[in-house]
RNA sequence: GCCGCCAUAGCUCAGCUGGUAGAGCACCUGAUUUGUAAUCAGGGGGUCACAGGUUCGAGUCCUGUUGGCGGCACCA
């Protein structure tokens, strides 16, 4: 009997039954079969050394690929378990997958580890990787895995196995030699000497059992693993330059805001952050009226009947800020904006003529986050939405979703900053309404995004617990994603407050709302801006866009005119006549990342000049004052002013 | 909130096994009037997060609190 394998450049072999990815990759070169670590068959994984059980596509698997990093990682993980084991017993291993830059490992254990276990658990991974142990796979029985896995005391993996898999289904473990083994999918690598010694343990982490606050927290131990040493140190290069782009060591350093003690989530906005918010909210207010928003402002501070009636009392009560006035009363700070909307919305009688009405808010919401989840601008207890929401008819929704999946694309462009993943957050398991409802309602999102030329994962229950939404969300420096933008349906609260309009055929009806925010709050949206450009705002969003600079004091009134020019025609200069080396002005603003130093000496005073010089280029651009006023106008121009 | 780590001058950090706090930058003063990434000299500044404890003696050891950091959970 033969098999016959199709390779990927279209080649078509066949071989003896039976023979391994192994041997066929080193039938092809000696120097490929090592540098293969595993095979896929068909599109499913398959270990090198386990016979192939007949023909079809045929890939090799190399280290370096994306595909072969995973199954290294996944060897790390093991080779980390093993080792944990072997130098803390009693430990029961639970899962370890494989992550972005690299794996994880969950173990229970009643002793905390210490980050100064690393260097044990490391020296143990490395001898084992040097032992060269076999990995071998072998089937087994579900109920005799079980009974295995609970006589050595492995109480998770037993339930892991007794959970996910089947009765009567076969389950695979792989073995390091006859040392250790893991229930595991696969593949692993032939032996664990070709995992080589390109990894890392990064950190230690608690983390609940299976993601549930309510179960047993393990300790989790991350590491990264790479196909070389080199990998692994561009690696930890890259992950030094992150460092760098932080948005909270940015913004101490580029004096744009802090955060302190006392006020834990709340931000104190320095004149120069102030003044890249004030450049986001004028913009924003811009493109919000072009887009046929209205904007309104609604109280901060509402009664707690208020927010009974909302239902937030009931659902929300743990994150509000309530407070108690002398006379009795209590009170809770917003911690949202769509029930104020809603007042506004039901004063008056509206008619269909009205919808959609799309309303605007630069809402400022207090939320008490749990204190583990704050962070930097990212996650604050006090922040600002850009917050909208769209009154509507139900057949309205989904040209709404689409109009708004645009606009928000668009908004998203002018900042650089294309979503890294828009979400569809389905139905989640405890949840309001029929499933008829979330058919429907899960389709609308999905065909508005569609329509906005937008294919959205899938967040599988993550959506809210009366409706589906959309997120936009984006990554920041180290690669932690952030929601920024969403779009959220709302049949339930119009409901609860009684909203209602006048139809064609003279009735009442219930409008629907969405809610929206496309920046998601001024807060969090900065944070990501910040790292994103690395604090090297674009000229119409830096807070100080021109610097004019002297060389000598005989300059002084020159560079004032010139500086009193610039104001007068909107930018934002700032004149720095101290009595300083220009080599030692220039360091100076160019470690601030002004976008232009416009440097002034007895020469361009004498002729009506600046010698620009421009963030990123040594390059010196004299130029006529007049002209270089009305350049560095048009380049300070928002973009959507420069499209009009 | 939970788990681990951390906390020294405005910032970045040094301070070995306990013996009474130091550097660079920043800041202030003076000199220098300077041509594209740091001019020189002098000076001020710290209840070593806070509260207890051990000790003849604590920045250093122990306990607690507060806050920060990294995850988990929760979320814009």
């Amino acid at each position: 009997m033969s098999i016959s394998l199709k390779f990927p450049d279209g080649a078509e072999r066949s071989y003896d039954d039976g023979v391994t990815p192994l041997a066929v990759a080193e039938g092809i070169s000696k120097s490929l079969a090592k540098k293969v670590v595993a095979a896929k068959i068909d599109g499913a994984w398959w270990d090198l050394t386990r016979p192939l059980e007949g023909g079809g596509k045929f890939e090799l698997v190399m280290r370096d690929s994306a595909d072969g990093l995973e199954v290294l990682r996944h060897d790390a993980a093991h080779v980390l378990a093993q080792a944990v084991q072997e130098l803390f017993p009693g430990t029961q291993v639970t899962f370890g997958p494989v992550t972005e830059d690299g794996f994880y490992y969950d173990f229970a254990r009643d002793e905390p580890f210490s980050t100064d276990d690393f260097e044990r658990i490391e020296k143990r991974m490395k001898e084992i990787v040097d032992a060269d142990l076999p990995i071998i796979r072998k089937v087994w029985e579900k109920e005799a895995a079980i009974a295995h896995f609970k006589s050595i005391g492995e109480i998770y993996k037993a339930e892991t196995i007794d959970e996910v898999i089947k009765p009567g289904d076969a389950i695979t473990v792989y073995s390091h030699g006859d040392k250790w083994g893991d229930l595991c999918r696969g593949p692993h690598l032939p032996s664990t000497g070709k995992l080589g010694k390109a990894f890392k343990l990064m950190k230690l982490a608690g983390a609940y059992w299976r993601g549930d606050q309510n179960n047993q927290q393990l300790q989790r131990i991350y590491g990264t693993a790479w196909a070389d040493e080199k990998q692994l140190e561009e690696y930890l290069k890259r992950l030094e330059e992150a460092e760098k782009r932080d948005h909270r060591k940015l913004g101490r350093q580029m004096d744009l805001f802090h955060m302190q003690e006392e006020g834990r989530g709340m931000v104190f906005w320095h004149e120069k952050g102030l003044m890249l918010w004030r450049t986001i909210e004028a913009y924003m207010r811009r493109r919000l009226d072009a887009a046929g928003y209205v904007e309104v402002r609604t109280p901060q501070v509402l009664d707690r009947v208020f927010w009974e009636k909302s239902g937030h009392w009931d659902k929300y009560r743990p994150n509000m800020f309530v407070c108690e006035t002398v006379e009795g009363e209590t009170l809770s700070l917003k911690p949202m904006n769509c029930p104020g909307h809603v007042q506004i919305f039901k004063f008056g009688q509206k008619s269909y003529r009205d919808l959609p009405l799309r309303m605007a808010e630069f809402g400022a919401c207090h939320r008490y986050e749990p204190s583990g989840s704050l962070h930097g601008l990212m996650r604050v207890r006090a922040f600002t939405q850009d917050d909208a929401h769209i009154f509507c008819r139900e057949d309205q929704i989904e040209e709404e979703t689409t109009r708004f999946i645009k606009l928000a694309a668009s908004i998203h462009a002018d900042f650089g900053m294309a979503s890294d993943k828009i979400a569809l957050a389905t139905r989640p398991e405890v949840r309001a309404g029929s499933d008829e409802f979330w058919d429907k309602a899960e389709a609308q999102m999905l065909n508005a995004a569609r329509a906005a030329g937008v294919e959205p994962v899938i967040a599988e229950g993550d959506g809210a617990f009366y409706a589906p939404k959309l997120d936009f969300s984006v990554k920041d420096a180290i690669g932690r994603e952030w929601t920024i933008g969403t779009i959220q349906l709302d049949y339930v609260l119009p409901d609860r407050l009684d909203a209602e309009y006048v139809g064609e055929d003279g009735a009442k009806h219930r409008p629907v709302m969405l809610h929206r925010a496309i920046l998601g709050s001024l807060e969090r949206f900065i944070g990501i801006l910040i790292e994103n450009v690395a604090g090297a705002f674009p000229m119409w969003l830096a807070p100080v866009q021109v610097v004019v600079a002297t060389i000598t004091q005989e300059a002084d009134a020159y560079a004032q005119q010139a500086a009193d020019e610039m104001r007068a025609a909107g930018l934002r200069v700032q004149l720095d006549l101290r009595n300083e080396k220009v080599g030692y002005k220039i360091r100076e603003h160019s470690l601030a990342k002004t976008p232009v130093i416009a440097v002034v000496g007895r020469k361009e005073a004498e002729e009506r000049k600046l010698a620009l010089r421009r963030f990123g280029s040594d390059a010196q651009d004299v130029v006529g004052l007049d002209a270089a006023v009305a350049a560095l106008v048009a380049e300070a121009t928002p973009p959507d002013l420069k499209r009009m």
